[in-house]
DNA sequence: TAACAAATGTTATATTATAACACTTTGTTA
DNA sequence: TAACAAAGTGTTATAATATAACATTTGTTA
């Protein structure tokens, strides 16, 4: 039984605002809306989006350098983690597909060596931008 | 027949330096590498970086910012991608498996959505590493 | 050779991320 | 509960990564 983490003060506060937002946030952006609530620097942010990413309560996209939350289970504390990325809006989506995941997972290179820890990122239009 | 592209100048420095090197560069240490040869501006070295990876010669290690050599085919201008990244020494390979290449390039999410082009990167730990 | 596209050189600035240090809160253990 | 350790916070400063804007040059094509 994997007890509940609590969260602290500030990690909470970040976490929130990215559950709220429908597309990936930046770090910047974060700490521009958070200023009200007493956060003034950005090592404030990223410890705390360090410690959510750590949690897998969020994933980092990375060809964006912008955090979404996690939607999916499959990817426990962030080890297989894929989304799809619209190159026209700003739009990302969890993907989480057993089958990929498990592929993916299990994948070893030629040499036989298998891996920890995948990110995967598509790109294309979401059904909007068709 | 595609032509052989011919690359100017700078383009072809900074090609040089990445080909050469066995482990990723980051823009600034190409930039410090360059100085000698006159280009002395980050915008000379990112330009010739944009080009490059248009042209499917270099890639972008989006989890590390940094830019290796295309070492593969497959990989045709840069639209389907894997590497496997050490998380211990700087080590990255590309990985050209054409399997699974088709099965990501062939992937669909759930709602059908095809992609036009995937990035994915392995991490774990490399042989020396092991 | 005139017209246009691609590349270059340069200065300045924006954006993303970490270092370092002092302090406080929280959790654990004697 | 006192003592200690671990985790979290607040703050200032700075490093590292990336782009904007503009003037000029080079290369290509009609
Ligand atoms: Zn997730
Ligand atoms: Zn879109
Ligand atoms: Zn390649
Ligand atoms: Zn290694």
């Amino acid at each position: 039984m994997t007890q509940a983490q609590t969260l602290s003060k500030n990690q909470q506060i970040v976490l929130d605002i990215i559950e709220k937002a429908n597309s990936p946030l930046k770090a910047y952006s974060i700490l521009f809306n958070v200023q009200k609530k007493g956060i003034n620097a950005p090592q404030q942010i990223y410890r705390a989006l360090d410690k959510l990413i750590e949690m897998g309560k969020i994933h980092k996209i990375e060809s964006k350098n912008a955090f979404v939350a996690c939607r999916s289970s499959d990817c426990e504390i962030s080890k297989a983690t894929a989304f799809s990325i619209c190159e026209n809006c700003e739009m990302v989506d969890e993907i989480s597909d057993t089958k990929l995941s498990k592929y993916l997972s299990s994948f070893s290179d030629k040499k036989g060596t298998k891996f920890k820890r995948f990110n995967l990122e598509f790109f294309g239009l979401c059904k909007k931008c068709k």
